[in-house]
DNA sequence: CAGTGGTCTAGACCACTAG
DNA sequence: TAGTGGTCTAGACCACTGA
């Protein structure tokens, strides 16, 4: 409704950079729309090139802004907008949303995973992975199923003891922290022990989440996250 | 493998920020642990505070480093590690894959929407909203069906016309850009027309993404994007 | 080549907060 | 209240890149 902010006088980067922005999407300065220069700016908010480099570079991370030597700055012509998806600790999730967090150690031991997984992990076929089933709880109520997959050699100490009472993630974030992951999010129907872990119907549309870690180049694992029905994923931008 | 790269002599921020999160990483600083403060850290990488600062910032920003003035700064006990989630357009995202974009207008026009929407958005019942129902195509075969209800008085100049040969999302990114936007990500059966749209089976487990999206204070309309079976979202760490 | 952003310095003052 | 990070200045040199 207000045009954009008439900006004028002493600012600091914040300042400047939600003036910056309102021009952007009042639509003063359209897609593809050459901004002023870094020394015009800052004669405009009558401060140091720091600043107003401070403000320029915050909008480029946050893809707003192209920026190029010599090329100068652009308004981005496809802002590509990024919503963080959070990758939290199960239990903390569940709390946060109010619950009562709660876990179940299903399954433990060392198995022959299915022979299209190893493949995929970039393992030679027939070795044996650390297997983990485990179901967690909000207020009680079957929340989330996971299935693990881990490499043995690069989780040593793990014991099934631990698993009983401590979740995997939980134990993992504390000795083999993850400097790499893919994730993938998909719609299926749950392999029969799953759904019946979740008390749900075996045609029952569940939620997905697929985590391949690595520790620097070194495999961790995979984990695979079924989610309850009507459990949403929520972000924003 | 390697142990901490031993780091002295100058250095500039990028190289601070990887000697930094390889001492995080690598377990020579522990979560918890308090870190060295700006001063002593400057005074070990031989340059100034700015600079440090700028490494230890960052660090901070993608969650590795939590922050305080006069408390120091910690590694995170808890790295909520954020996974970012393109909101790209959507025959670009088909494009980007390799694949032949197509677009498909299959309805659109004032509808009154379903009476449990009109609360979710916030809209007082009986709104009339702008309805648009569409097929996106990679090389040929469905691979996204669009459900969009959006508010007419924010979306005036978009016409029956403009739809058939332009998908709604391109028209809207350079004439009502958005300021905010929710997200949800869940696995449902589909509506029929959707599964008609889809060539899938009724019960096949589909991915909807809803955007519900805002310019400044004022709400544009509500996106459900429904997947084709087996298409996963896909991000990484 | 010249112009733009990217980075660094050496210093200063301020804001917040733990003790 | 003292110590820490947060920010700003005024200046400098450098790296990249468009003409």
């Amino acid at each position: 409704m207000t045009p954009p902010p008439a900006p004028s006088g002493k600012a600091d980067w914040k300042a400047i950079r939600r003036d910056l922005l309102g021009r952007i999407q009042s639509g003063v300065w359209k897609p593809g729309d050459q901004i002023p220069r870094e020394v015009e700016l800052a004669a405009h908010y009558d401060c140091t090139r720091s600043t107003v480099g401070r403000a320029l570079r915050d909008l480029a991370t946050a893809g707003f802004l192209d920026r190029k030597r010599k090329g100068g700055t652009t308004v981005s012509a496809n802002p590509v907008r990024k919503a963080p998806l959070d990758v939290p600790i199960i239990a903390e999730a569940i709390r946060k949303a109010g619950h009562v967090a709660g876990y179940q150690l299903l399954d433990a031991g060392e198995r022959l995973p299915d022979p299209a997984l190893a493949p995929e992990l970039g393992l030679p076929a027939g070795t044996p992975l650390l297997f983990i089933a485990a179901v967690h709880l909000a207020d009680g109520i079957p929340h989330q199923v996971e299935h693990r997959w881990l490499l043995p050699a690069t989780v040593q100490g793990l014991s099934r003891d631990i698993l009983e009472t401590t979740p995997a993630d939980e134990w993992l974030l504390r000795n083999v922290p993850l400097t790499r992951a893919q994730i993938t999010i998909e719609a299926v129907r749950p392999p029969a022990p799953v759904s019946d872990a979740l008390h749900a119907a075996p045609d029952t549309p569940t939620l997905l989440i697929t985590r391949t870690s690595w520790r620097q180049a070194r495999l961790i694992g995979m984990l695979q996250l079924y989610h309850a029905q009507g459990h949403r994923l929520v972000t924003g931008i």
